[in-house]
RNA sequence: GGCCGAGUAGUUCAGUUGGUUAGAACGCUAGCCUGUCACGCUAGAGGUCGAGGGUUCGAGUCCCUUCUCGGUCGCCA
């Protein structure tokens, strides 16, 4: 039978010498230095400690037992003849009196070796995760994890938040990402739906009398993966509060996101409240994204009129955006390989040149640009030693390649990132309608619930053609840090009457509503509160406190990019009994050629 | 689904204009070594070069097809 340990691996210390202590853990490396004297490395989840074999027969018993094996050792710990200053328990050593293997590993070999298990193929780090976590490496990533959800509960608790739980087994909802569905066993035909985020349950508690929501929420989507997307599931730190405002949801989110990204993150500033608000237009304006990096000085100016005209081809009639650099040392073959990376991130072709220290224009498109040499310079602000990128095309496309020359020129020309910093900001004024790309017409930019600017009467002074649909916004927000979007949230639409013309203008109407959301539909025509919320990805912010640029790395048991579980074999086939209980018909009359 | 990159020993990788028996490091096995701590030293085992086809006297290397993995675009209200 197993007898508990007296201490871990990590805590023994100079001052516990001459006690009779028993450790556990696994058997991470055995060192002989000769025939009867060895160096035994045990560790656990706390740390490692040294055991000493130092009889001929000590050394042959270690030497039997398979490397992660877990065993018991039963001694006494004595002060190190030579201590090691680089571990915590670098004073001391075991003395063995009694060994135990207590689960032996069956294999002298490893998929790969415990301690660099980070540089392994990551298809073997996903099969075999259990070894893959046991370097501390990267069991510290699922540490900081658990730290900084324990730290979001604690501070949305004492902000007087509720964590309540919302079903997982729900109904399939219409808009958004795709559903995981599951067959309902007693109603053939019928399906549940995974939540793709507890949006519709949050706002019925609001309804139902709730005044501040919160949840660790897993979050269900069948949509493709990303570095920093995991496929399948995800967790959102959800969050709704009744008779509030777009300030209130702000002021708690200042509140508790900088003190805990600050303690646990891998840089120790974050930018205090209040965080800065940028107007969703002048975001894609200023920096060609509606997120940016704010660490980052560099912006894009407008340069349309300045160039459009200057004979370089690409630029007729186009919109251009300039990004200046100042200081710029780069090299030429520097510029090429930005350029190539740039116009394959934004699927668009980027020029520049420079003005040089002798205050010419060279490089790039200079050519076509000494007739107004003196205008540019003047209208760009240029000195010697500058960088002009530029990005030209249709409205949308000029801005998206501005931002990403923004953020690859920022990363990569010394002197324009201060990156050991969280610099977090809310993009708010979120346009309510666009236009769809296929169809051309009106459609909900974000999602329906949010409520629009002006309420009904903006609503109807759009219907009546005194104010186009597309110049209403709604307060509707996203959270940024550091050029990652961190959450989207709003101010809900409450009133059933102004969901209904909200629906009317895309077309649709109140049986739509009733038809697509009708829970929340009924419920707030029994009088709700005017409310409102946000949901900062979990995963997205571990990622940015441990600076990991991999999503896999920060979650325990992380599916492959094409949303497979290859430990658990996931997704795999069923039997045809469980098929037939679910009343879903087998594959394998199609193999049969039927 | 499109595009880019990768796939060679258990692991991480190198492999020249196509040319002898495909190498290194780590790991593994055996031996040596009395204070190691990424211990050291010596020796050894270990390969369907992702798969299939083609060009060639000859293919890890060139061509075609295909599979797998990663990144990215689409997608993610």
């Amino acid at each position: 039978m197993f007898q508990s340990r007296t201490h871990n691996c990590g805590e023994l210390r100079i001052g516990d010498a001459g006690k009779n202590v028993k450790i556990v853990g696994w058997l991470e490396n055995l060192r002989e230095v000769s025939a009867n004297l060895a160096f035994v490395v045990i560790r656990d989840f706390y740390g490692t400690t040294q055991v000493v074999a130092n009889t001929e027969e000590l050394v042959r018993s270690f030497r039997d037992i398979t490397r992660e094996s877990t065993i018991s050792v039963v001694g006494i710990v004595r002060e190190r003849a030579s201590k090691n200053p680089n571990m915590p328990t670098g004073d001391i050593e075991i003395e063995p009196e009694g060994l135990e293997i207590l689960g032996r590993c069956r294999y002298n070999e490893l998929p790969f070796q415990i301690n660099r298990s980070r540089e392994a193929d990551e298809t073997a780090r996903l099969k075999y995760r259990y070894l893959d976590l046991r370097n501390p490496e990267v069991k510290k990533n699922i540490i900081l994890r658990c730290n900084v959800v324990a730290a979001l509960r604690r501070a949305m608790t004492e902000q007087g938040f509720l964590e309540i739980t919302t079903p997982i087994l729900t109904a399939s909802s219409p808009e958004g990402a795709r559903d995981y569905l599951v067959p309902a066993r007693n109603h053939p035909g019928k399906f549940y739906a995974l939540p793709q985020a507890p949006q519709q349950f949050k706002q019925l508690l609001m309804a139902s009398g709730f005044d501040r929501y919160f949840q660790i929420a897993p979050c269900f989507r069948d949509e493709d993966a990303r570095a920093d997307r995991s496929p399948g599931e995800f967790y959102q730190l959800d969050m709704e509060m009744a008779f509030a405002s777009q300030d209130d949801v702000f002021s708690v989110i200042e509140a508790v996101l900088p003190p805990i990204f600050a303690e646990y993150g891998v840089y120790n500033t974050a930018s205090p409240a209040p965080f800065r608000r940028i107007p969703y237009l002048e975001a894609l304006e200023t920096y060609g994204t509606d997120k940016p990096d704010l660490r980052i000085d560099l912006t894009a100016r407008d340069a349309s009129e300045l160039l459009s005209d200057c004979g370089f081809e690409p630029f007729a009639g186009s919109i251009i955006k300039a990004v200046v650099v100042t200081d710029f040392a780069e090299t030429r073959k520097f510029i090429d390989k930005l350029m190539a990376d740039v116009e394959v991130q934004a699927g668009n072709k980027p020029y520049w040149f420079r003005l040089d220290e002798k205050g010419e224009l060279v490089g790039g498109i200079a050519k076509f640009l000494q007739e107004k040499k003196s205008e540019i310079i003047a209208a760009l602000g240029l000195v010697p030693g500058c960088f002009v990128a530029l990005a030209a095309g249709k409205r949308e496309a000029a801005r998206k390649t501005a931002g990403v020359l923004i953020k690859l020129l920022g990363a990569s020309v010394p002197g324009h990132i201060q990156k050991e910093r969280y610099e977090f900001c809310w993009i708010v004024d979120f346009p309510m309608y666009e236009l769809g790309e296929e169809s051309g017409e009106l459609e909900f930019c974000h999602n329906p619930f949010s409520m629009p600017k002006g309420g009904l009467e903006t609503l109807k002074k759009a219907e009546r053609g005194e104010l186009n649909a597309l110049d209403i916004t709604a307060d509707q927000y996203d959270l940024v840090c550091n050029g990652v979007e961190l959450s989207s949230g709003a101010v809900r639409n409450h009133d059933p009457e102004i969901m209904v013309k909200a629906f009317e203008l895309v077309r649709l109407g109140e049986e739509d509503v009733i038809a697509k959301f009708p829970a929340m539909y009924n419920a707030f025509c029994y009088g709700a509160p005017p409310h409102a919320g946000i949901a900062p990805g979990v995963d997205r912010m571990v990622m940015l406190l441990a600076g990991e640029d991999s999503i896999r790395e920060i979650i325990p048991f992380p599916m492959n990019k094409n949303a497979q579980d290859l430990m658990m074999g996931a997704p795999s086939e069923v039997s045809a009994k469980q098929l037939a209980e679910l009343g879903i018909k087998h594959e394998e009359a199609k193999n049969n050629g039927n």
